[in-house]
DNA sequence: ATAATTGCAAATTTTTTGCAGGTTC
DNA sequence: GAACCTGCAAAAAATTTGCAATTAT
């Protein structure tokens, strides 16, 4: 059976093409836009509606399903829910890489006397590629 | 003179009441929504419009003055431009709290061959306060 | 004096909502 | 078959734009 139908399922929701369309396409681009998700699975679903996109969108952040990237400058991307890991944003060619959080926030949770239930690291810069380019 | 006014004009922008204004408000409130903002400053301004407050805010982060401040959930919130420094917020009262960032990123930048620009922090979970609640 | 800024109203863009018909479990 | 979901169209909310009048330097 499909993993993403087992999430949807495990999270209460059913598994419609819509929803298991979105969730390949999110997959595949790591994060996405409302708008190019929207793009992208016009293509497989002429008829799918932008409403649909919203309301699933919706309706997966809040089951947990998938997770809201807020970014600076420009529209929410929305990722699968996976471990917490922090966006390193490139300012000249504006691919977000994904990268581990390490233990950096253990100890920092403890200094601050915060219970921490999950973070949002996002670094602004220049990626290797952009740094060459010069 | 005014170090509002100051930054305003450091940044090239003319010093007009109505930014003022909003530069009190958001230092006062440490980090606010455009809607919030808004609704202070009709108190004071009773005549200043919602067009400016958008045309100002984009203008005075372009120019470094203001920095976004973009959340999980709810509407980006917008806060005087300084040291980086992340964000405890606290998902029971909704507090957004400062924190320095020490130096935490200056060894994350080299093992990740990534120039950084700035970053933006936030931490998702129960402040003190609302953990004694219970 | 001149260049920038404001406020208004209108346009555009983004997001939400209601509901009839269709689909999943 | 019951509850849930979709797509459409329409409504509401958020943001941007154009322009004449005003203001800062």
């Amino acid at each position: 059976m499909n993993t993403y139908a087992e999430k949807l399922k495990e999270s209460g929701l059913k598994a419609t093409v819509q929803r298991l369309a979105m969730l390949k396409i999110i997959d595949h681009a790591g994060h996405i836009s409302i708008d190019s998700l929207y793009q992208s699975i016009r293509d497989l679903y002429p008829t799918l509606s932008l409403a649909t996109v919203y309301k699933n969108i919706l309706m997966m952040v809040d089951k947990d399903v998938l997770v809201e990237v807020p970014l600076s400058g420009s529209k929410s991307q929305y990722e699968l829910k996976k471990e917490d890991h922090m966006h390193l944003i490139c300012e000249v060619c504006g691919t977000v890489e994904d990268k581990e959080v390490d233990e950096v926030l253990i100890p920092l949770e403890k200094k601050s006397d915060f219970l921490l239930s999950h973070s949002q690291i996002n670094l602004y810069g220049t990626c290797h590629s952009c740094q060459n380019v010069s």
